[in-house]
DNA sequence: GTTAAAAACGAAAACGTTTTCGATATAAAT
DNA sequence: ATTTATATCGAAAACGTTTTCGTTTTTAAC
């Protein structure tokens, strides 16, 4: 009934529990026939070492935490199956969380993993969050940690991220080097690093091409996560407010794929009256009509990528070495589809 | 720089280690002086317990495993939501594993969750899961399992599920009671009991309305995941092989979602032409032209009636009782929208 | 046959907590 | 002052492992 201990084998085999322990982790000091007798017992048994207890001996999990803003949306999904993928090689497994974008709840969350001792802690961070009290606590714990996507710059950690402006840059450059004239944007909300970036990115192309950057063509989200919808809405605002904008980058693609749905609707032509870039190469925006020219935001690389830097840092702590903070930054690529002329 | 432990404190106040344990959880045999003393000590030295020991003592770890076929799957992490928010209010965390659909894979992180010693187990099989050795070793260890979606009934445990063949049957029956004369049904692989049930009810709605039943219609999946230009391929299939058919009932919101697709190219117009039933109520049904009439399968509701369960069993098991094995089928209603008159 | 070196083993401490049960101190009762 | 009851405390075992370091046994060397 009760699962198998090494004591009780070295009560079966005559022998002392040290030996046991030893035999089974191949301790040269264990002769190779007790080793096979301990072994085959072992076997036989079925024994697996109790996790409690070697946790507690070797004060360490196996085990990371994961916290992500929300789980049910594709990039962060994909993110986490490559941390999942890589953690399961190096035989550690995952706890997830999810902040619902809020910095109340990622701030007890941190303390929920702290308290289980996770051996290191992967954080993609909630919109809200602007005070880094409860992150900078996890540094000074010299508990590894890794930020990804949705990152603080101030915190002393490692990171793994995109260049959110240059691949912005690239999307708004190649709507005018496909002869767009005059390029609206739309923005998510005001506050995350990513929004900010994108923006910047577009109109940095703006001026070195020589447009006149224009306040009225940038469009806002305020509301939630209605994504779809919020396309669907700033596209049919646009069509009202401006009947010159021949192109848009718009900030992700859900709600791209909601602007072309409006914009199909509405018998506006894509690309030839209005052409549209995405951001994040969504499964779905290869898949719509027409398919939508995009930058491909690689979330499952970035899983890998980010698990493989705090496994370096678990390495280093666990040789009493200082852990070499890094920051990654990932290539993102525009994927010419449809959209764009 | 090391945690603060029951012993620091106990030896700064001058007490045993017993007695600063009792006072922090309130046992009555502590005077309220030193309770008092003790709990202010414990939270300026900002003492947490080492959960590895308290594992260990308690053999307990307060965190659940849970499995599934895939995460990167907008039901499955929608159930993944769901089990995780009821853990949180319970004080589970949950350690998330993916099969890939493949058998090896399952046994594998079976063992290695029973291995953590997790408390519970939540899964939805692989497709390919045909024997369940490694399932029954869970139930045989007393260790709660509870099955949701993608179930073995021959399995002793509980399980959250829904009722796959009557929600097939009611979307068929909708089709006929809309006037559709000649129906296909595109089901997935053949293997999943999901499949299998939405395709009984499928038929014997047909024969319950006094339909033939035709095997020309039912196209299968024969490819890996490619849903959406499964859908696709199916509809120009469909088009090539019957001009007779008026309606067909999707065994998947994404696939039926490729197939409108290539339906809209092609001048089919729907529902007119061809009235088409999904399933799932994927977010983007609402969102594609026309609108997708589809099944409502509740993942979010499904995770945390799956949980539920668990915590019930988790509890029984902890007070020595026999936990009651239930399966619980959760309801779907038909969300009628524009693809269907 | 003695000694030295090498090989094989085990006792015991440690990880930090929880809990049982016995011991002590205080208060109440006679 | 003695007994009885009650309130408060602490010693110690237990959870199962890992690892240090000392002890014993075997082998090799002379």
């Amino acid at each position: 009934m009760k699962p198998v201990t090494l004591k009780q084998i070295a009560e079966t085999l005559g022998i002392s529990i040290t030996t046991v322990s030893k035999a089974l982790k191949d301790y040269p000091d264990v002769s190779k026939k007790t080793k096979a007798l301990v072994k085959d017992l072992a076997q036989t048994l079925n024994y697996k070492p109790n996790a409690f207890a070697v946790n507690l001996r070797t004060s360490e999990s196996k085990t990371i935490g994961i916290i992500v803003p929300e789980i049910v949306h594709h990039f962060f999904s994909n993110v986490i199956k490559g941390i999942i993928s890589q953690a399961e090689k190096k035989g550690y497994l995952v706890i997830i969380l999810q902040s619902n974008e809020s910095y109340e709840l990622e701030k007890k969350q941190i303390n929920l993993l702290l308290d289980k001792r996770v051996d290191g802690i992967l954080i993609s961070l909630a919109n809200g969050t602007a005070d880094f009290k409860h992150l900078t606590e996890v540094v000074s714990q010299d508990k590894p940690l890794v930020m990804f996507d949705k990152i603080a710059k101030i915190v002393k950690c490692s990171k793994v991220v995109i260049d959110d402006r240059k691949a912005a840059y690239s999307a708004t450059q190649h709507l005018i080097d496909t002869g767009c004239k005059r390029i609206a944007h739309f923005r998510g909300p005001l506050l995350p690093q990513n929004s900010i970036d994108r923006f910047l990115g577009y109109k940095k192309a703006l001026l070195d091409n020589g447009f006149p950057y224009d306040p009225s063509l940038v469009y806002i989200c305020e509301c939630g996560d209605m994504s779809f919808d919020e396309g669907k809405l700033n596209a049919s605002k646009l069509l009202n407010d401006h009947d010159d904008v021949d192109g848009i980058f718009i900030n992700t693609d859900m709600v791209a794929i909601g602007a072309i749905t409006e914009f199909n609707k509405r018998g506006v032509r894509i690309p030839e009256d209005i052409a549209i870039v995405g951001f994040s190469n969504w499964f779905m925006s290869s898949a719509i009509t027409p398919s939508l020219t995009t930058i491909n935001q690689p979330g499952f690389e970035m899983g890998k990528k980010a698990f493989k830097q705090l496994y370096k840092e678990l390495k280093a702590i666990k040789k009493n070495k200082s852990k070499a903070i890094k920051t990654i930054t990932l290539e993102t690529i525009l994927v010419k589809r449809d959209s764009t002329k």
